[in-house]
DNA sequence: TGATTTGTAACTGTTGACAGTTTGCTTGGT
DNA sequence: ACCAAGCAAACTGTCAACAGTTACAAATCA
């Protein structure tokens, strides 16, 4: 019973799942990539029947596409998809946002002020690549509803990885943010729900014109 | 060439997807039963292989829970999660119904009025039962977002159906749902997103009461 | 009687072989 | 050269047997 940690038994196709999210999001398996049963399992060691069940899953969240008896492939990019994802996003945060500014205690809202001002310190001197997105999540778990939650950090949390990859590695729209950030933090501490979920609409409507403007540099 | 319609293979596993979610509405897979494998291969005439997939994506839709090695579950419906349930649609329905205000056709709109109009003398006279959700479905169509459309039209509305069916069937709340239904469709016609999105907000609120004030009755 | 252990049965995860469908190339015609 | 039918390779879907893990119940001890 002492240092016995590893007593956790974990599916195969848990893990082929891990690695081909990573594989994406690496760029490895390209976007349109055909994803191939056969060769994945001998390439992972493993027969088909994990390495279907993970491309299930991955199919299930919308990134990988599937037709019955056809090669599925990795979604492709288009804008069309990601301006959709932007309007969904700013749906679901807004909200996970307007319910935050009801339900986070005093003491929540005062933590993830002093974590903005040490994130502000951070980007002003040496603009060390801390997690940003560290914002959007606390606010999310802030809300109080699982099932919000688990969408945005879930399901839309891996589109979003694959359209932030393709338009370069987040150039420094950082201070502009932050700024964005700590208004939509005061509107929580005066709990103000309407206007809390409306800068975050905003914000997010920025970030989507400001990947756009990225995007269509092709 | 002619005559052959059923030449699209449909896989099995689909099929028993598709058995499976039926019952899960008829309530003979009731909410917190058990999800046998290997009971349910035998009894639809199939090996493993395919129920195991058909479980695997009702898990995905989280209508039956999962957890490795474990058996599974249908998912049990607490008011807990309905309250995240209803907090979600009217964030996506209310921007689903703000995008619609832009973006319907005017003929599209005009039909929207015509239908009600049709369901209220419906209503009026013999209250058949036809799917008055049928506004909601063609709204959300109509925001031209397949993302959102796929949400709220999928994974959403199998859990909604869960609840629907514990709570009886829909009592008349018709009469009330309609003239809400009416203030919305005027709110599109005069092209007013921000007045759409928050009367659909308030007329999913007042449902998810009517539901809780059924639900609590037990 | 009540809590703990232990053994067995039942279930989930994995594997490799087989069946059905699509894809793309080759072949033959124009 | 271009297009259509047909063929072969590759891939997806399905199956039945095997391995690993959990759950339940009987047996044991306090």
């Amino acid at each position: 019973m002492l240092g016995a940690l590893d007593d956790k038994a974990v599916p195969l196709a848990d893990r082929v799942f891990d690695t081909l999210l990573l594989r994406i999001y690496a760029g490895e398996l390209a976007p349109g990539a055909v994803v191939n049963e056969a060769a994945l399992a001998e390439e992972l060691q493993t027969s088909r029947g994990p390495v279907r069940e993970a491309i299930r899953r991955l199919q299930g969240i919308r990134l990988v596409t599937r037709e019955p008896y056809m090669r599925s492939r990795v979604l492709s990019l288009s804008a069309e998809a990601a301006r959709e994802l932007f309007e969904m996003r700013a749906a679901l945060e807004g909200m996970a946002c307007r319910l935050a500014a009801l339900r986070m205690t005093d003491a929540d809202i005062e933590a993830l002020l002093v974590a903005l001002e040490g994130e502000r310190q951070r980007v002003e001197s040496g603009a060390q690549a801390v997690d940003a997105f560290d914002f959007h999540a606390r606010l999310v778990e802030g809300c109080q509803n699982t099932m919000i939650h688990g969408a945005l950090c879930g399901d839309l949390y891996h589109l979003l990885r694959m359209y932030r990859r393709k338009s370069g590695a987040v150039p420094e729209r950082k201070e502009v943010a932050f700024d964005e950030h700590w208004q939509i933090a005061r509107a929580l501490r005066a709990r103000d729900g309407e206007l809390a979920e409306s800068l975050m609409r905003a914000h997010i409507n920025r970030a989507c014109e400001h990947l756009f403007s990225q995007l269509l540099q092709d």
